[in-house]
DNA sequence: TTCTCACTTGAATACTTGTTCAATTGTTAT
DNA sequence: ATAACAATTGAACAAGTATTCAAGTGAGAA
C-alpha cells in the first residue's frame, strides 16, 4: 500500500459523513458514554444534561450512520457503540489531544 | 488504562472541533491532498475542482485547528498535513470503510 | 382496558456554516 | 513604479442543522 488516498478518493463523502457525526459536541459526548458499556437513553440524557428528546434525535442520526446499535430491554432502549474503528479513532484522537496539552 | 473516557470527558469540545473540521467533504478532500506531500493552493483548487477562494477559506480553518501547516515559497503557499494523529485516523477510517464495503 | 414510564417523532425556530463574488494583500518580474 | 500572478479576506447569501416543545408510539403494570 504505497498510496492510501489516490488523487480522487472515491469514499470521501462517506468518510466525511462519519466525521460529521462525530463533529458535534453533544453527539460526541453520547458516543463516549456508550463506548465502554451500553446505556439507556434516560441515563445518557441525565449524565449529559441534555433533554431526552435531543439525545434521541442524535441517537437516530448515529444509528443511521451505523455508529451505534439499539437494543431494547423492556421499556428502556440501550445503546452501545457499534463500530470498532470509531472506538480506536476516538482513543487515538484523545491521545493526540493529551500529547498536545503536554507540549504545545 | 482502564477507562479512557471518564464520565464527563474534559476535552470533548476540542475533540469535536477536530472531527468537525474533517466532517466537511471539501475540507476532507483537501486534507487528503496534502497528506502525502505539500501542495500549493492553486494545485489543490485545480485538483478538487473548487475555487481558489473556497480552498483558501477552508485552509484557514484547517490551519486554525492546527491540522495543516502553511509554507510560503515565492508567490505560492504550500500546505501540508501538520498532524500525525490525523494522518493515522484518516488511514484507520478509510480501512474501516473498505472493510464494510466488502462485507455488509 | 387504563395508566404510567421510556422513548420516538414532527414541526418550528434559531443558529451555524459552506459557498460565491469582489476587493485586497503579498510576491516576483519588467 | 507598474504589471502580472498567487493567495487572502470580507460581505452576503443559501443551506443545513442543532435544539426545543408538543404530540405520538411502544411496553409493562395494575
Amino acid at each position: 500500500m504505497t498510496r492510501p488516498f489516490p488523487a480522487p478518493y472515491e469514499h470521501t463523502a462517506e468518510l466525511a459523513g462519519v466525521f460529521h457525526l462525530m463533529g458535534d459536541p453533544s453527539r460526541l459526548g453520547i458516543l463516549m458514554q456508550v463506548m465502554d458499556e451500553a446505556r439507556s437513553v434516560g441515563e445518557i440524557a441525565a449524565a449529559s444534561g441534555h433533554s431526552v428528546s435531543l439525545v434521541s434525535h442524535h441517537l437516530r442520526l448515529l444509528r443511521a450512520g451505523r455508529l451505534v446499535r439499539a437494543d431494547r430491554r423492556g421499556k428502556q432502549v440501550f445503546y452501545s457503540l457499534d463500530d470498532e474503528h470509531v472506538r480506536s479513532v476516538l482513543r487515538d484522537m484523545a491521545a493526540h489531544l493529551a500529547e498536545d496539552a503536554g507540549q504545545a
